[in-house]
DNA sequence: GACAAATATACGCCCAGGCGAATATTCGAT
DNA sequence: ATCGAATATTCGCCTGGGCGTATATTTGTC
């Protein structure tokens, strides 16, 4: 089952658009919503396929779940991410996720967190 | 396109399952029709799709055509063919392809083809 | 506990794509 | 031209999976 469950992860757009930006580091779910300028929901219900398929994990932090890349892809998987990023410029569908990425990114580091909990300011190292 | 193209064409089992028998080298279709033990029909459809990813490439010959692996895959397709060999003996739904594809040539070389025209014979040296 | 923010799930709808069956097409032999 | 074998295509049906919407759940704060 390993071939098929990776693959058919791997034939929606929206999930490449999202391993395409986890190749940058790790993100949660409600700046995947602003990059990838789509509901929540549909975000978390491609993120269980990317969890389902072992691309992802996430982990809780306050009330936002981080995603990253897993830390232990088997072959299969390492070796079609690596397609993922070296395919990046290559494919339409991509076009500015990756500026939205830095951009959204830049706005929650710039912003003042001094009346956030030390929980989230740690959560903004963790992503930027 | 070419990400998407591909996976969606890797996310059958079908394909996945012809892939695999032509990494051992050519077949046509009727051969594909006997070892995966489908009808005609349905392996002339899925080789089509094969052919608009780029992996496969067909050539008539008398009145079969012979399908082989493309031999200008680019990086991606290549990769993931490699990934299909390297995970042939722990994917289930293989289990009796190479078997039965064996079995099947063997047929085809045994039989006597002396009544066959030139071209066909010489289709037995390729396939086999 | 009450509330708000972020996230996850449930529900119906709809469409891409796989299927079997029937038919069309190609190709060589006669 | 006509036939038969191999292959390709078409048709209607049906299921899986993506979608938007609404709702449930989790999490931290007050």
């Amino acid at each position: 089952m390993k071939l098929l469950t990776a693959y058919r992860c791997l034939c929606d757009e929206t999930r490449l658009r999202m391993l395409n930006l986890l190749l940058d580091g790790p993100l949660c779910v409600c700046h995947f919503a602003v990059i990838l300028e789509m509901d929540q929901p549909k975000v978390s219900r491609h993120l269980k396929v990317l969890k389902q398929a072992g691309f992802v994990t996430t982990e809780r932090c306050y009330n936002w779940t981080i995603c990253r890349l897993s830390d232990e892809l088997g072959p299969l998987l390492e070796v079609n991410l690596k397609c993922i990023r070296d395919l990046r410029n290559e494919e339409s569908f991509f076009g500015g996720d990756l500026e939205r990425r830095d951009r959204t990114v830049k706005e929650i580091t710039s912003g003042d967190c001094s009346d956030l909990p030390s929980k989230i300011r740690a959560l903004c190292q963790v992503v930027c």
